[in-house]
DNA sequence: TATGAATGAGCTTTCATTCAT
DNA sequence: AATGAATGAAAGCTCATTCAT
């Protein structure tokens, strides 16, 4: 039932979607879906909990193995982020499209999810930072921006990569695109190169 | 008007923000909203032209000068991005947040807008592997994803400077740290250093 | 089961007593309710017919000594009268104040009840002009009338006791308030004394 | 527009009475019902509101000359009294009916109606004990249950006029029966005299 | 027999949208 | 030109009522 409102929703948008359209998507009638689930409100809580926990978890156990180098970790991370994307394209739409900005509620679950992975991505830019030599302290102001901007670049390749009818691209294809953009960059980074204005 | 209707929409959501609302928030009455706007669609797709030009013209502005080196013009056109998008948070929202999720017509608009935006991007990646004297028929596959990996890291770079309550860091500095994030991976890739996983 | 649903009623009204909750009262579940109770309705009917006969039985017992005095008859039937209001609150309620106002099924099997014991008390008042040589025709017309408000003020005083939270006066005082407030204007006016305004 | 809705709940009940129902009563739209009345709780609260406040009016206005015998005022109050109930037998329903049974605060509104007017009658029997030389103190425990079976006579002698489809009593013959019934005893009682038991 | 599970129907409420002034 | 007043249409939610076990 879950499955039928993520559809909904993630096709339609939270008001849009309505209760008589998610209960005909499930095949069950509108009382059974109140049944289950208290209101509307619940019912779309329910949802992105679920495809914020699923999709964190394909996230952390694709980084489980700490003792891997830093950019091996970070690869199997977004490969199974972007395999759990686009193997959920609705889960992922309700996310990333609809929860955001249907109020703080719903918000917030978002940006738990958000956090923790970003979380994650500034201990991985910490322990390169460590591995190079460079003064952690000197980093930390900067890392958050950067650990960002590499979520981003993330999320956005995932929609690019969804969006594409034809010629799709594998999540490992998307993951080394992302890995090819952004490594470079952030060991060098970690090193102390910095990009800077000419003037 | 409009500057009502952005403020709305982008505090409470399409569907949330009631025209009685943004009536009031504009200062004048309901009838002549609707004069003005036929529909509360049409007043949306306004809201959405109008940001969308305008960041659009932020942009392009930011970048005219095609005379400089490209990750001048790229570090000029963020810094373009970043200025707009701080100054017009409720603009910026509801591009990135609001108009995606309300169905394609709304969508279609911002993903024109994004479109213009990946493809100066995309022209500005091609210049740089031209003068790397890269073999650019070997790029042209991968560059449209560089590019979308750029704006994504952009616009959530934006997001993030733009929920700091405090010490929120300026343009340029957001900027700076996105060119610190990318640049060095991009030059690097356009002459040809890949990443590639160890197994 | 009944007692379940009378208690229901009674605290909650016809409408806002729903189903769910009287079988919850009663301890068993809804089907089992519907198999014995073709309805709400018949439910409601079926709990008002109950408590109508009991209340009416109460009072033709208190009142079968046809050899008494009609005061003291009638003081006997009060007695019973506010006895049993007293011990069946939920039901009284019911009666009084759930079914008149739910359609004019219930109201007339309320009706009906009334007008059982308002011919009660219009028997014995005609006992009491005959005892007091009085002409019964001349009274017939009024006697419905001074029955009807003998009834409201017992029915008035039964809510007043009950509604009582401490203090609250036995059966036999409220029906001695009663005796007093009507007796001795019943036994002038069947002696042809009258009220009448002074101009 | 009250008048409908007033209309409506008299006939139907709280519950029973749809929106939809009063709205066409009305002879006009819906939502106009709620731009007037933001909830149909505040809709019947209204309708209690005005039709306790118009009756209260009328026997108040009854009684407003002091300096009449205290069987005159009561005359003249029970008169104002019943030509109101019969003038508005709707109102009266609702009062009387419908409110008492639909939640407490309804019910609040027309018991707090009730207890003004029992206090105005509770004050006027005050006045006859005085005349009647009696030792008001020791009345004052029993003077409010005489003034509770005043008022529900005279409410169950309302709704049994109003309820004749023939032959209906005019205000003032109803007023009589009442008196008649009441006011020997009431000023038998004042003197002292008691009824009780035979043993 | 007795019930967990399911639903048809209807009600309150809201909102985009339009007259009539 | 500009608005107070009004409405059609639809959504969320509840409840009396019934299957299938």
């Amino acid at each position: 039932m879950l499955d039928a409102a993520v559809g909904a929703f993630g096709r339609h948008g939270y008001r849009a979607a309505s209760m008589d359209d998610i209960a005909e998507a499930a095949g069950v009638s509108k009382p059974l879906v109140y049944q289950y689930l208290k209101s509307k409100d619940d019912l779309f809580t329910a949802c992105i909990d679920r495809e914020a926990a699923a999709l964190t978890k394909a996230v952390l156990d694709g980084t489980r193995d700490q003792t891997l180098p830093p950019d091996q970790q970070l690869w199997n991370g977004l490969c199974a982020f972007f395999a759990h994307t686009a193997a959920h394209p609705d889960g992922w739409t309700v996310l990333h499209q609809q929860a955001p900005g249907e109020g703080e509620t719903f918000a917030g679950v978002v940006a738990g999810m958000r956090a923790e992975i970003v979380a994650l991505v500034t201990a991985l830019l910490g322990r390169v930072a460590q591995d190079a030599g460079c003064d952690e302290g000197l980093m930390d102001r900067e890392v958050s921006g950067l650990a960002h901007a590499l979520v981003g670049s993330a999320e956005s390749l995932a929609d690019w990569a969804n969006s594409r009818e034809e010629d799709r691209p594998s999540a490992k294809e998307t993951a080394a695109t992302l890995m090819n953009f952004c490594w470079a960059g952030l060991e060098g980074l970690m090193k102390g190169a910095r990009w800077t204005p000419s003037r």
